[in-house]
DNA sequence: TGTACATCAGTGAACGCGCGTTCACTGATGTAC
DNA sequence: TGTACATCAGTGAACGCGCGTTCACTGATGTAC
């Protein structure tokens, strides 16, 4: 009764000899469902064994414990992350645009994979961070560095490929997250126009602050920074 | 044995007739260090009772259940993190130059009470979120659109300031949590100088994106933006 | 072509522990008379 | 001014359950001879 609750899998059968690894995707996919479900917290053991249908020890025979299992269905989403912005990539030959359709693929791919790319970003709580996450994350640093290294070279942005990088994943970052864990803000009807909105936003921003920073000792005025903006707008706008 | 191994508090005196609210705030103070020294998971009803010095069916004297005691340690901070941005508003009386300095008390406060920052802004992992924690967010924005609408009064950004004051706040709380849960990225020396550098880059990138929004139907090239940013940045360096 | 044997792909039941929470009690402190 | 009584501020011990993990077993599938 308490463990039938849970099932949702058919009895499925036992794999020929050489099949095992079977099991082993079956349990994947059935980790990431449950996570999309019903969060973190939802995947338990022995409820993934209970959708695919097996018993709970049989996990224990592909994956070394729970770590080992949430790693593995992280490695898989991050996979998927790094395939969509490579795609997005090839759509655009101008370094801006294609940084912002990066960016919106970025965005994407977090708004749909919510709870793997949570767990991805954000250290497992209170366990010691698998090393997994922490290579993710840089792999991921180095995709976006890759996106920006162009604007660089063709003279949009200015100054510290890295640090500009850094500034403008974590406006994508805080974007996604925030339209995630508070989704009852304002974000309009549509959360991927807003985050496009932010990619935008940041690139510009970073785009021109990279121009200005050490510049001048005290900063501009806001009246000054009016007057510059609208030109620039204009100029812009009308091209 | 294996309670005391929890215990650092001293024992402590039972308090006079009246005084039954010293506790409460005893179990406060000590469920805010925990948060500090071990993160979320460390905060274990045993473990604040025992900090405190006091037996485990204490706590329940004083707040309804484990959630209830989390609530009020969030509601404590949240005030703090308030009144900084409060006391942060009292330094210059230009709307860009205020603004920029409630990013970074922001930051700062962020950074420095990281725990209580993700409990406040992360859903409560696994249980039904508490109210409290979305007006919290609430006000917070609300906090963040006092500071942008005098922007908008002076013309340094133009649109609907719920929209532009999201974009910034996303820019920041992806900034501050990039860095609490993967300090390992070069971030460089300074953490709260780059959470400034972000407050700057989305501050602009805003200003500048509320010009030329919807104006232009195909975006400028990446060379148009080189030139037009190149003067806009000129422009501003010699004022 | 049959038969013993290794091994693969699992299963059922239970262990064990961390941790929130409750139960029944206790000793000190003030108050009514 | 003493004494019975209410109540406040706690305590010690245990309950209970969710959940990861392990143990000892089992039946089907292929292989050697």
């Amino acid at each position: 009764m308490t463990e039938q609750s849970v099932s949702q899998g058919a009895r499925r059968g036992r794999a020929r000899r050489g099949e095992g690894e079977r099991l082993r995707e079956e349990l994947l996919a059935a980790a990431a469902t449950l996570l999309r479900e019903g969060g973190e917290p939802a995947l338990k053991v022995r409820a993934v064994a209970a959708k695919v249908g097996v018993s709970t020890p049989a996990v224990y025979l592909h994956f070394r414990d729970k770590a080992d299992l949430i790693d593995a269905v992280c490695l898989r989403a991050f996979a998927g992350l790094e395939r969509e912005m490579l795609d997005a990539a090839t759509g655009s030959d101008d370094p801006f645009q294609a940084l912002r359709l990066r960016a919106a693929a970025y965005a994407h791919f977090a708004l749909n994979h919510a709870v793997e790319y949570q767990l991805l970003m954000a250290p497992r709580s209170g366990q010691a961070r698998s090393d997994l996450a922490g290579d993710a994350a840089q792999a991921l640093l180095d995709h976006l560095v890759a996106a920006v290294q162009p604007c660089v070279d063709a003279g949009v942005m200015r100054g510290d490929v890295r640090e500009l990088t850094l500034g403008i994943w974590a406006a994508m970052h805080g974007c996604v997250t925030l339209m995630l864990s508070r989704p009852e803000l304002p974000w309009g009807r549509d959360p991927a126009a807003f985050a496009e909105h932010v990619g935008r936003m940041s690139g510009l921003g970073t785009a021109l602050l990279s121009r200005i920073e050490g510049v001048s000792e005290t900063p501009p005025s806001s009246k000054t920074f009016a007057r510059v903006l609208d030109a620039a707008g204009r100029k812009l706008g009308s091209t």
